[in-house]
DNA sequence: GATTGTGAAAGCGTTCACAGCC
DNA sequence: GGCTGTGAACGCTTTCACAATC
């Protein structure tokens, strides 16, 4: 009577490891590994057993105790959750250096996100080829969207022109963005977003660097010449 | 007596946030900002109040009650903070698409983490300009972070040599990794390790997708046509 | 009057530990 | 005997709410 409607929710965290139990998963099936167990799976991925039973307790009961998991059959389960039975086109805006890394890079395709389109404002790079793909102005970003039926947009633009970029793409009905500009996007509730930012991942190896290096300083300094 | 020994520890979290302080208030005192309230700077963060005002006391008292933050003072603090009082130099290994992209950037130098090296396995690769810098072979990348001081090292490898590439880094010197490669690395205890995954983060979007569309159409088939 | 700084409460995520099942 | 699935305990993070201060 309710079937998907009261699906249960996934924790964020949880559905953030998923891709990464996917993926080990999918490398394992492939070397002819059937069967695992929530150790094992938890060894490939750097976390501890319980979190991997915890994880995957919430897509359902699909173990099978003193035994392990069945491989083939978790990859099918994990896909469908992660909604991974279709591809998810996506539109790419900024055809910069970036931009054109990202249509380049190939493993976009392969694991189900194809570049339905790329967009920029640049005149002069509209209509050239990146990635096999033909720049479109980002005015036709609305045609693009909708006639690939896009729902993913990617923002691979200067800070200044990200939040106008990603209120074009949800005018044209994207509801989820993956943003590269250094720069906090305001979407309408309901919309995703997730951020990639190089200069903050950077900034916080730099703060536990820092640390580093001045626990050691404070170290030479109470016992000089110790150790 | 004790000083930077016993610093205070900031809660990870809070670290994950201060880059983005910083940027905020980088650019409003570049616009001739003075003073932020915590409400303000919550903002431009999309954060609330709240949560800025516990993030920036961990730092110390740097507020003024009733009045907020001073712009100038707070970068200050933050960048010192974060350890960016000086350059952190990194080497990039992987001079493909990613490498490349990288290089090229620029926002890496700007930031303060300039390139100080690049080093690749194909000879083909190896004595080529990318962005302004030599390629060098891996097999030199021990010299590179030696006579650099590099402690930061970046992975923009395939899967498959992101290990190997990890432990020859970590093997030449450097503390903190940033791993644009598909896999999970190990390493040594009190290494730092960052990892940016593109298609983990597509795959995050698509759950999310999945379910506003799953939930879309319970909703159509529980009470057709109305809304 | 405005806004910070911070204890206390609430919420979320991780880990423990063991009953349940193969 | 081995391994899953999961309540309960724990710890970290966020939010609340208000006293302290300008």
């Amino acid at each position: 009577m309710d079937g998907q409607r009261t699906r249960r929710r996934i924790p964020e965290a949880t559905v953030a490891r998923l891709p990464v139990y996917l993926r080990i998963l999918s490398e394992q099936f492939d070397d002819g590994v059937t069967n695992m167990s929530s150790e094992q799976l938890a060894d490939f991925a750097g976390l501890n057993a319980a979190k991997v039973r915890k994880d995957l307790s919430y897509l359902g009961s699909y173990g099978t105790r003193g035994v392990g998991y069945e491989v083939e059959y978790l990859v099918y389960q994990i896909r469908r959750e992660l909604g991974l039975t279709h591809d998810w086109p996506v539109v790419i805006v900024g055809a910069g250096n970036l931009g054109q890394a990202l249509a380049g890079y190939g493993g976009f395709g392969d694991r189900g996100f194809p570049v339905g389109g790329i967009v920029d404002v640049d005149e002069s790079k509209v209509g050239s080829l990146v990635g096999g793909v033909r720049v479109r102005h980002l005015d036709e970003v609305a045609q693009v969207v909708q006639s690939r039926g896009i729902s993913i947009g990617v923002i691979a633009t200067p800070g200044a022109a990200a939040q106008e970029v990603a209120d074009a793409l949800v005018a044209a009905g994207v509801t989820s963005l993956l943003n590269f500009a250094p720069t906090v996007i305001n979407v309408p509730h309901g919309i995703s977003v997730r951020k990639v930012d190089l200069a903050v991942e950077l900034q916080i190896l730099s703060y536990y660097e820092q640390r580093r290096a001045s626990a050691k300083a404070a170290t030479l300094h109470a016992v000089p010449g110790a150790r």
